[in-house]
DNA sequence: TTATTTATACCGACTAGTTGGTTTAAATAA
DNA sequence: TTATTTAAACCAACTAGTCGGTATAAATAA
């Protein structure tokens, strides 16, 4: 039996996430990520056969997990409450509550790094981030059509901006977080999002 | 006297940017900068003795033209109104209109191009960017603590929070639309950082 | 006028080093 | 006995940056 070679893909895969978050992936070069793995050239290329195919298996992995944590997140706040808006603000509630309490290394998302270097990928990697917005946009326009029905809006919104604003707020805080240095940011902006959410639907007390 | 050499100075740092935001810093080649521009190596080199230096300029030019894009509208939506809690609506309406009827192409911010490629610049260039992140902060907050005196929030929130969040907003919303390629969703998104505010202080409709 | 000087602006071949990627043969481990 | 990994040599293409030379045009001088 051979040994588990899934040890060293994934080192690999994490040492040049860790890289490409940090100076981005033109910049991280194939020497630089052996060196950080502890590896050696003739491995990375046992593992992928391009440079190419180690940022898509990145994107891929981390796709995977966004799609758990939306799904996660998501299927435990519509199990704590049976209102739709409710279940809204315990979702948000939840990814604020994540972000508490964070310190180094600040947050950052795949998705943006590759962004601003979109003409260095090709056009499947690129299916793959833009899949997963949809997907966020997707089932969040769901729910808040849900509660639109319910509760009408304070002001004129339309499902899928409300959905959208979440990752809008997602990939912000990161590049103001990163750049400020101020991790505690996250949170509070995420509880923003709550916050809007709580205005613009819930009865004024009374 | 000499021909103006500004005209290519500036062309150059035009074209420069524009392969920064698409590609990132690291794959803009020297080369790639001259080729697009249509000038040679010794022009570029005329211009700028090192490639950090064109990034160091390119930061400085777009803090500057930031800086008066602060200004500029926030002048104009204090003389348009009195009330500090007017002048912030129409100050987020003004930046909304601006983005109003965008298309290609897709806008992008330097500073979130150069906060994934963070490594790769130095100390001084990393300072601009912060520095303007803080002088949005100081604009915006002083603002609210103004309207904060006059109108209470409906929920507990800080100056600094929502003066930070029109540019969460911004560098969110810009990763977005590149992404789905939707120019729309930018005055959208800028539209509900609006609402916010005003679902936050406005007395509730009698 | 006309010739010469001066400073800036620009050219393009060149260098020294790095890049992603390949190949080979041997070593290691289950 | 087969999958995994090492170590090192290798390549063509590309990288940032250099340097001697040239072009431009206004200022100066004969």
């Amino acid at each position: 039996m051979p040994r588990d070679g899934s040890i060293t893909r994934t080192s690999i895969m994490d040492s040049a996430q860790q890289l490409i978050l940090n100076q981005g992936f033109s910049a991280t070069s194939v020497d630089s990520v052996i060196e950080k793995t502890g590896i050696t050239k003739g491995a990375f290329y046992y593992h992928f056969d391009t440079k190419a195919e180690l940022a898509l298996a990145l994107v891929e992995r981390y796709a995977a997990l966004d799609h758990e944590h939306l799904e996660m997140n998501m299927k435990q706040a519509e199990e704590l409450s049976r209102d739709p808006l409710q279940q809204m603000l315990i979702f948000a509630g939840l990814l604020k509550a994540e972000m508490e309490g964070l310190v180094e290394p600040f947050p950052g998302c795949l998705y943006a790094s590759y962004c601003y270097e979109a003409q260095l990928f090709t056009e499947d990697t690129h299916q793959i981030i833009e899949n997963m917005m949809l997907e966020w946009r997707q089932r969040l326009s769901a729910k808040f059509s849900e509660i639109m029905e319910i509760y009408p809006p304070k002001l004129e919104v339309t499902p899928e901006s409300l959905a959208d604003m979440i990752l809008v707020i997602y990939e912000g805080v990161f590049i103001m977080s990163k750049t400020l240095k101020e991790p505690a940011m996250t949170a509070v902006q995420l509880g923003q999002y709550r916050n809007y959410i709580e205005l613009m639907f819930e009865k004024p007390a009374a």
